[in-house]
DNA sequence: AACACTTGTGGACTTTGTCAACTAATAGGA
DNA sequence: TCCTATTAGTTGACAAAGTCCACAAGTGTT
């Protein structure tokens, strides 16, 4: 059995993380989306395209939710909602312009702060620590109990 | 600069926790104090004895929260506020004996969700990961802009 | 005594998160 | 083809967290 200092200090890093993100947010958030705002965005620059399903799922957050988040984004011009034409039920989601620039706006913002919070450590074990990280939460989308099965995907279905 | 992918696979990864914990709750969290107030219990579990700014600085929470989720937690019988000798404006914060036991069944239940979530990883690199991270948030207090000076203890003040 | 500062509270408000219900569309059979 | 079960997304209602700001009380300095 190990012990839970691993979740109270991942918790706290990410707490550090948000403050620090707030306080510069006025030189870089001129949208006011925060910090979730822009994990949403960041990810779906990442996937290039998606479903509601698909960013529900990479943000492990609830399907609700990201109606109403990338409602909010789309009222601002920064992500598109076409409907699919192989599937009328899906609406792919992706990036417009402005939204790829305020992603790298973000991208930055964030980047600086995580190289701040990580500075303890040297260069060469942030990257061990990195590769790690991304080792744990992987491709692999360990199953969050409710079964995820088919991936039926719906590529471009522009 | 770095990628925000750490940003976003950390966030997916405490997200994952809170999930598997919000399953799992039924089993463990009789009281309902959520991961919030397990976390908090942790924390003082650790200190042992600790005054609002001290929990609220190690959470990285507002102080304003600090005093609802105590109040709270206090409410339930589980951590006791006794006013501190030395200096009438602080609160020195204890854990009852109901609130080891709690901190107890939480700490094996959120034990073993980090274990599942860690499963990827062998033994061996989820002992590197931890030590890593422990030392990325560290004792050093990373100052979170708002200058945290004065390092003033009210020890043994009960 | 007068000042600035610290600790903790409280109020008001916004943002997130949770849950359940519901529509529309699709897929797979009998 | 018609049923039925599923899936995608949306909505509403509500609960929990987080943010800001003002405040009372205590401390301690000068």
């Amino acid at each position: 059995m190990t012990d839970t200092s691993l979740a109270i200090n991942l918790d706290k890093f990410m707490r550090r993380m948000h403050v620090l993100l707030r306080e510069k947010a006025p030189s870089f958030d001129t949208e006011r989306i925060g910090p979730s705002g822009a994990f949403l965005l960041l990810t779906l620059d990442d996937l290039k395209s998606a479903t509601m399903q698909d960013l529900a799922d990479a943000l492990v957050r609830d399907k609700s939710q990201m109606t109403r988040s990338v409602q909010n984004l789309a009222s601002r011009g920064l992500l598109e909602r076409v409907p699919c034409k192989s599937d009328a039920r899906v609406v792919r989601i992706t990036l417009t312009p402005r939204g790829q620039e305020v992603v790298r706006r973000h991208q930055a913002a964030i980047a600086q702060t995580i190289d701040d919070l990580m500075a303890p450590l040297p260069e060469r074990e942030q990257q061990e620590f990195r590769k790690l990280l991304t080792r744990v939460v992987g491709g692999a989308n360990t199953k969050t109990g409710s079964e995820k099965l088919s991936p039926v995907r719906h590529e471009e279905t522009t």
